[in-house]
DNA sequence: CCTAAATTCGATACCGATGTCGAAAACCGA
DNA sequence: TCGGTTTTCGACATCGGTATCGAATTTAGG
């Protein structure tokens, strides 16, 4: 053991792998782009790894020096979108800060857009995600935990909303964050990823507006 | 030409592949059968031809007499799936006969009722379409079409409701239609076929109740 | 029974993409 | 310039599934 000069692909990987130079993570962060750009075009199953390594301009050794599959590639594409989409919609219903209610119509809506923002910007990867969920055990759990966060949010600010008097209390918090976020995020697949056709300003504000009916919620009781 | 004894597969599928006889026709509708169930057990890419043939009991060539490629079975199997759901969702909702808008309520509960049934039903093959609409044109356009159909069933019920003085007339019919659609499906999707658990009465009665919440249905104005 | 049409059989050709390997090349500190 | 380390190279073995074909078998009519 001990050996100098790795031989196989199998012990570079494990390795320094994950670049253990700054040549070497150039070269990884070179091969994720080309991949996603591959993926984007040809769709996961008909991307074949030596496009991604021509698009990426090195040889097809080169790729199994970091990557072990086609598939782990594709699961590190989708780490970066995942964790794009889930600042995205993150940030904006923040629990702290002001409490306002009154404020929580403007911040739903801000969050409602910012991730249809960044579904447009990634659609291709996300409609990607989506099909792979079904393949790939991992991606499949990545995306359940996504929305299973999506949906706790959600419910906790209609709970929240139930206190305050200004939704219904016999509505069931879970089942109505599911439904919410199933309207949203399907909705959004159809219109940006398939290419359903919808006026932009007119789908954004349809959605706040029926995402706030669908609970019953109520301005004020002034 | 004109010879007796077709030869090769191809020539007989295309002469009496569709069952020009009594046993032809039951032997391709086994190979149906058996083509669903493992479908259904192991999902479209991991399906192997061999497994299906195994299952119907017949040969390896027999299959290509009638089917000319695994995808083709599978259009096959999924034609018989989608007009089941389309049976359920298309009959209550009917245009005819009572117009007595109080009647809404009941007809959109029954629908959405019916449908969640159907899709409980054959969540596994409706699973395996929703991931095969991004692989094969063919099943994203039947996809495609049963969607637009359904919307735009769902658009012409909300302008009627607007006409009538029930649904808010700045609520455009084809945005809310197309996110109602989604919040059902979708939500039946993660429910039904992904296994998110949700008990079942109090689920239902939800999704109607937050539908009409979200178009702004006010039950009358007595 | 006999013949021709209809159906079934299963060994095998075929195919192309993945992933491996041994060695060459580039890099880096001394 | 030198030795060891890191990275790159690209020809090639491997593999398993799809689809094919010519022959064998079954069916039905006369």
């Amino acid at each position: 053991m001990s050996k100098s000069t790795l031989g196989t692909a199998k012990a570079r990987r494990e390795q320094y792998g994950q670049g253990g130079t700054e040549r070497g993570r150039r070269t990884r962060a070179l091969l994720l782009a080309a991949a996603r750009t591959v993926f984007e075009r040809d769709g996961y199953l008909d991307a074949r790894v030596a496009d991604i390594v021509t698009a990426a301009g090195v040889s097809h050794g080169t790729f199994y020096t970091y990557f072990d599959s086609k598939l782990q590639v594709f699961r590190g594409v989708i780490a970066e979108v995942s964790a794009e989409i889930q600042d995205a919609v993150t940030v904006p219903l923040g629990e702290r800060g002001d409490r306002d209610p009154s404020d929580f119509v403007r911040r739903l809506d801000l969050s409602n857009r910012r991730f249809l923002d960044v579904y447009r910007k990634n659609h291709r990867m996300l409609m990607l995600m989506e099909q792979m969920a079904t393949i790939d055990p991992e991606v499949g759990e990545r995306r359940v935990l996504g929305r299973r966060r999506h949906i706790e949010r959600i419910a906790a600010s209609i709970r929240r909303l139930q206190r305050e008097g200004l939704v219904p209390r016999d509505l069931d918090p879970r089942v109505a964050a599911g439904a919410l976020t199933s309207m949203v995020a399907n909705f959004a697949y159809h219109w940006l990823a398939m290419g359903e056709a919808f006026d932009e300003e007119l789908a954004k504000s349809t959605l706040t507006r029926m995402w706030l009916g669908a609970i019953g919620y109520t301005p004020a009781r002034s």
